[in-house]
RNA sequence: GGUGGGGUGCCCGAGUGGCCAAAGGGGGCGGACUGUAAAUCCGCUGGCAGAAUGCCUUCGGAGGUUCAAAUCCUCCCCCCACCA
């Protein structure tokens, strides 16, 4: 723990984010010289935290490393009831098995960036299990609908006609709860978030307790550099990733997007990305290494250094060299396949059809001849390679189990 | 409850009897090029079969009219707006 003076704490705590409610009482809090409860909620379904998480798990560990005190609220009773929120289907509701073991796994991947040591991990169901509906209806009242509607995306919703449902404006007041609950100091979330953290802080004051300061951070956007980067999305770079892939999707972002990733996401100094702005800008180093030191500090953050210096030296073999990876999937033959069926069976194409399409683009190559007709057979006599497309090796083996 | 407008391929969205497997865009995939799985350009994008103008399934659901339906009719389900 660093003991630094709240003016000092201050300047680090606001360096990066969007909205800070507001400046002057973060202050104050910040000199009442006690550890500061910092909440961040936490939805409980399909934990696979990615990249973008990560921008705002950075800000809360940067708090725990200043000696406050991090709350993950896990939201296992909204999850319960299942948000409704871009509902297309109605989402299956959670048993408490599966909601203690998603919680779990948020927290095990969150602890790459937190210290698990300073963070509190509580469900909602502790106290938003309790309310009788006149509680929820005494906590309603205390809202407007013309309040919700400020909310930007309600209000792109309502005026596009997309429906809205009632459960959707309890939620940020169950949100608010959360606040009242646990009496946050901070809360933190996503730009997309200001609105649900400003309701926080009048319920709260409903309440009569102080109100939380609100911190947003900026969203990223995924790998294709155009929509924020969601698992809905599929332009997400999760945690999980393996090494290889994480440096790869890292490797495929546009290059407008290296600066930002790397003030967001790195401690690569200030200095030294604000030269390699610089310089892109003015053509004197290539963007792709400048890129290659992006994905290789994440890459290493999140895996280690040589895990790191493997993804970056297979990632030239292949792409740059144009060399074959060192690892591929293999497949043993059983005896001569039609190549249709092979790339079918092994998934390269999902239909037939697919597959056939791909022989006449010339995606399809054996040991580097094209492969250009839909009746070609592989025979398995000895170790071949067969590439598909860009990115998918198979190292085909003569069956030992014919 | 009343009146009006809608439900189309992975997504958005055009299409109101045949030329519709369905315009256009997005996304995805492939190719070329490159500095990279960036950018740009070109192509493909329901399935089966392929020399192919061939066959099968698809336009909220179920029936019906017709030689022929995403398009017309009936019933049902869902959504939206306005009025109450």
């Amino acid at each position: 723990m660093v003991f630094l003076s709240p003016e000092e704490q201050l300047q680090i705590l606001k360096s990066g984010v969007v909205d800070l409610v507001t400046e002057e009482e973060l202050l104050e809090r910040l000199k009442e010289g006690r550890p500061l409860n910092v909440k961040l909620g936490v939805d409980p379904s399909r934990p696979d935290l990615h990249l973008g998480h990560m921008v705002v798990l950075r800000k809360l560990r940067q708090f725990q490393d200043l000696g406050h005190h991090v709350i993950l609220i896990i939201g296992d009773f909204t999850g319960m009831i299942g948000d409704p929120s871009g509902r297309n289907e109605t989402r299956p509701m959670l048993s408490e098995e599966e909601i203690k073991e998603n919680a779990r796994t948020y927290a095990e991947q969150a602890f790459k960036v937190l210290d698990p040591e300073k963070t509190e991990l509580r469900y909602n169901s502790e106290w938003l299990g309790k309310m009788t509906f006149a509680d929820v209806i005494k906590l309603a009242a205390k809202y407007t609908v013309a309040r919700m509607l400020e909310r930007d995306d309600f209000e792109k919703r309502f005026k596009a006609g997309i429906p809205i449902a009632i459960s959707e404006f309890l939620y940020p007041l169950a949100q608010a709860m959360d606040s009242v609950a646990i009496s946050a100091d901070v809360e933190l979330g996503g730009t997309d978030q200001l609105f649900n953290l400003l309701v926080g802080r009048k319920i709260m004051e409903e309440h009569g307790l102080p109100r939380q300061i609100v911190m947003t951070m900026p969203i990223i956007e995924g790998t294709d550099g155009k929509m924020k980067m969601s698992k809905s999305y599929g332009n997400y770079i999760a945690f999980n990733d393996p090494p290889n892939e994480m440096f790869g999707k890292l490797m495929s972002i546009p290059d407008s997007l290296i600066i930002k990733y790397m003030r967001l996401l790195t401690d690569i100094p200030k200095e030294e990305i604000d030269s390699y702005e610089k310089n892109m800008a003015d053509g004197n180093i290539n963007p792709r290494d400048v890129k290659l030191r992006l994905a290789h500090w994440i890459t290493e953050f999140f895996w280690g250094k040589e895990a790191a210096d493997g993804a970056q030296e297979e990632f030239l073999r292949v792409f740059s060299r144009k060399e074959l990876p060192s690892e591929m999937e293999e497949i043993e033959l059983s005896g001569p396949e039609n190549i249709v069926d092979l790339l079918v069976k092994i998934g390269a194409a999902s239909s037939r059809s697919e597959a056939k399409r791909m022989i006449f683009q010339g995606a399809v190559k054996l040991d580097g001849l094209k492969v250009n007709d839909i009746k070609f057979t592989v025979e398995p006599d000895g170790e071949k390679v067969l590439r598909v497309g860009k990115r998918k090796f198979y190292k085909l083996l003569p069956g030992s189990n014919a």
